[in-house]
DNA sequence: GTGTCATCTTGTCAATAGCAAGATACGATC
DNA sequence: GATCGTATCTTGCTATTGACAAGATGACAC
């Protein structure tokens, strides 16, 4: 791949995007520099412009980059809501750089061919998951409801883990963290009884 | 206040705060410029630099008012989880700009005491109104997890509806949508009987 | 009136984004 | 194997920005 170092860098639009994410991820995105990632990546200053055009191209790029990536994180996870919450918060904290680009549209091109495609999948793999709902739950009156509840609590969570919001006592653990928040969303039933509706989670 | 365009501004202060607001408002935080504030102030391109020192200065006065103005919109609606949750999502949408940049603390300087303070106060408002959840839902088992689910899904919500990426179907109202989100988190006891789950809200 | 200080200005430097024009190397075609 | 077309990368340039330094201006207390 990488090994001829001559003026040719045999994959340079990889290690600009491999750069910014570790840019992003240590200083967020505001601290992106074009001319920083030609640095790291050993080439000239102008060279990015050939495969992205501009700064926002690149960002451009990397949401889509993060969208698919989304997708094949959500379709990989279990079939049920709960999987596929706790999979999108998981994405989230293992893929920060590509999240906190892929929700701040002044960034990019939200308008963009690859980019619209990427979220279109996206998308689906999101609202396919709502069809199966937690075990034992009645099949939802109203699923894209559901959906955009799930997405809602999810989301949210994520966002405040990333941007540091959250008290101290909700742990260290994101995934454990964020099962519980989605249990309450989608309480299990009381399995035995169809009694009145059960107290909280434990 | 302005009355006096001689070589000091008056209230130079808040022109350049609400300058940001309107551009923030309008290309997001990204195309922030101080010299741009300056010359929408009518003053030289080092005049914000004496008031905020830099532009994180700028962005960390920014949010701290952010932070003010939630507390304030939090505490002024009305007493129960329902409400309140309405009023964040409310505040998020009317205060775009600031709520942009108060959960993103990249741009600014989060151990600033100004906006230590505020956020504390947005905390408290946040977390006292879920002493009361809705009508007639019983007293929660663990309010700090049901405070954690609410933030989250009020958070989640908003963040969204502002990055454009929900879908049209979810109309144009955030109020009304937030309130059917919330709903689901919290959902009212099956009144008079206590048969299966009602459906969902129209 | 005088001194003091907050406020604002001019001037400067380094860094960046973006564009233009040219150099280099890869690969298809003959 | 030689040649040509093209993708890739470089150098050079301009405009804009953030940040700093030093000085000018005016408000206010005394």
């Amino acid at each position: 791949m990488t090994g001829t170092r001559g003026y040719h860098h045999g994959d340079l639009r990889r290690a600009l995007l491999a750069a910014a994410v570790r840019v992003i991820e240590e200083s967020g995105p505001a601290a992106l520099s074009l001319r920083d990632l030609a640095r790291r990546a050993g080439v000239s200053h102008a060279a990015p412009a050939h495969h992205f055009g501009d700064k926002a191209g690149l960002l451009t790029a990397l949401a889509a980059e993060g969208f698919e990536l989304l997708a094949e994180a959500l379709n990989g996870a279990g079939g049920d809501l709960l999987d596929r919450g706790v999979a999108y918060v998981d994405f989230a904290v293992g893929h920060r750089a590509h999240f906190e680009v892929m929700f701040r549209p002044d960034l990019y091109r939200p308008d963009a061919e690859e980019l619209v495609a990427a979220r279109q999948r996206a998308g689906d793999a999101l609202h396919s998951g709502v069809a199966a709902l937690p075990e034992g739950r009645p099949t939802a009156a109203d699923p894209q409801g559901d959906a955009l509840a799930a997405w809602s609590i999810v989301h949210g969570f994520a966002t405040l883990w990333l941007s540091g919001a959250l008290p101290p006592r909700v742990g260290d653990d994101p995934r454990a963290a964020a099962r519980e928040v989605i249990h309450r969303l989608f309480p299990k039933p009381p399995a035995p009884v169809p009694g009145p509706p059960a107290p909280a989670a434990p």
